[in-house]
RNA sequence: GUGCGCGUAGCUCAGCUUGGUUAGAGCACUGGGUUGUGGCCCCAGAGGCCGCCGGUUCAAGUCCGGUCGCGCACCCCA
């Protein structure tokens, strides 16, 4: 069999790399400005971390996770997602004793046995954040507004948009679930056949169904944000005031529905109708109960996760050019003792910060230029018998198609002007 | 897991309907046109188990079956 990559994986090349370093120094930075450090948990935990928190019930745990046994039986699972690693790794550490409030961020690849299709991998990148210890409306607005600020950052503000609701908590939930499914139940013959089995795994799932028959059942259905609880409603008022305060436009979107269990009242969501069916770009909400059940104080958080590929994906459809890493200056040259100078050239002026790049092949000079070309150099320098005798070389513009001569000095002033 | 579509040069694709010489194009690559000068142009070259296995046939890239792979959508999700 022919060798090649694992379904549902994929390689970032080296094309598409200067645009994920912006993209993820961006997100970095805004983590950053926010108040987050940095958190590297494994990419391999107990099944039990994800089973206890995703929910055991979940797609996710079900039939999406990469599980396997270790050596000595015990069932291992490469991280379907990130956040459960995270309160793993802060309620092990006893995080809470260090600050009331902790906030985190991370990176890295999680892997979902799906099937692949347009912006979903099986192995994917996602960024995230988590903020432990807060239970104020202002967490969550702060929280979105950083990631608001992350894609006005890249460009990107006009092509998402913030898609708001609650879910309650644990004391409006259940009662509302019970309702819900009283409804349902009185119309089950009428709704389609993924969503009478919904009845018994997800009845909030029918809420998003795309089903004509099941759109307009759903219509006249008891709505989560009519039947919050006064805390729960008073929580999510105070999200949309803080919102509404910094101007970060929203919409109310009761259908959010999440795909994991420990989420409580605020959940959101950034879309894009750009991207085919994937149109999460990023999501999240608050799980004030998640910290406990992995074994810790009760502590609320909230936080959210990012899908790399996704954004960057739109990111190419918005913005399509001018992210391809360029070299500054191309070292020509012509005749095997000009190869010497050529390399100790870039040698020397690599060391002032420029980005050199020369091949040392014995092509002809109109072969090198070529490359020069592609390259994407601004300058070429070009040494010759000439230039070995006199040790001024041939600085060529390759915008302004002109060139003149240089000496050492000149030349290393050029290349840290270069630096970037 | 289900459905639909697609596998021909490194990439994008034509050829398949109606089987018949050495399987084509554009881009990319190499060399030359210019003995030391890129882009545009011109010339030349290199590059193909036509995904794989089997069947039909005098003859299969082309028709049929299977298989593997890829894509999109459903489910679900970042």
């Amino acid at each position: 069999m022919k060798i090649r990559s694992i379904k549902g994986f994929h390689d970032i090349l080296p094309e598409d790399i200067g645009r994920w370093h912006h993209i993820e120094e961006h997100a970095k930075r805004s983590c950053e400005l926010y108040g987050y450090s940095e958190i590297r948990i494994p990419v391999l935990e107990f099944t039990e971390v994800f089973a206890r928190s995703i929910g055991a019930a979940t797609d996710i745990v079900e039939k999406e996770m990469y599980t396997f046994a270790d050596r000595d039986g015990s069932s291992l699972t490469l991280r379907p997602e990130g956040t459960a690693g995270v309160v793993r790794s802060y309620v092990e550490n006893s995080m809470y004793t260090k600050s009331p409030q902790i906030k985190l961020y991370y990176t890295g690849m999680m892997f979902r046995h799906e099937r692949p299709q347009k912006g979903r991998y099986r192995g994917f990148y996602q960024i995230g954040a988590e903020i432990f210890g807060s239970e104020a409306p202002e967490s969550d607005a702060e929280l979105i507004a950083m990631i608001s600020g992350f894609f006005d950052g890249i460009g990107l503000s006009k092509s998402v948009t913030l898609e708001l609701s609650s879910l309650g908590d644990g004391e409006c939930r259940p009662a509302y679930k019970t309702m819900l499914m009283d409804y349902f139940i009185g119309h089950k013959d009428e709704l389609c056949e993924d969503c009478q089995r919904r009845l018994d795994t997800n009845p909030l799932r029918i809420l998003d169904c795309k089903q004509k028959g099941c759109i307009e059942i759903s219509k006249n259905a008891p709505k989560m944000l009519d039947n919050l609880c006064d805390d729960c409603t008073q929580h999510f008022t105070r999200v949309k005031e803080s919102l509404d305060s910094i101007g970060i436009p929203y919409e109310i979107n009761p259908k959010i529905v999440r795909g994991l269990d420990y989420y409580t009242r605020t959940v959101f969501e950034f879309t894009t109708d750009q991207l085919g069916a994937q149109n999460a770009v990023a999501a999240g909400g608050r799980y004030d109960g998640l910290v406990k059940e992995l074994g810790g104080p009760e502590t609320p958080a909230v936080g959210f996760a990012m899908g790399i590929e996704r954004i960057v994906l739109l990111h190419k459809e918005v913005i399509p050019e001018g992210f391809e890493k360029k070299t500054d200056i191309y070292i020509a040259y012509l005749g095997e003792e000009a190869r010497d100078a050529a390399f100790k050239l870039a040698y020397e002026i690599r060391s002032s910060g420029a980005r050199v790049e020369a091949d040392y092949g014995g092509k002809s000079l109109k072969s090198q230029m070529k490359r020069a070309d592609k390259s994407g150099a601004r300058y070429t320098v070009i040494i010759g018998e000439e230039e070995l005798k006199s040790g001024i070389v041939k600085l060529r513009d390759m915008e302004e198609s002109s060139e003149h001569e240089v000496g050492m000095e000149e030349l290393k002033k050029l290349a840290s002007e270069l630096k970037s």
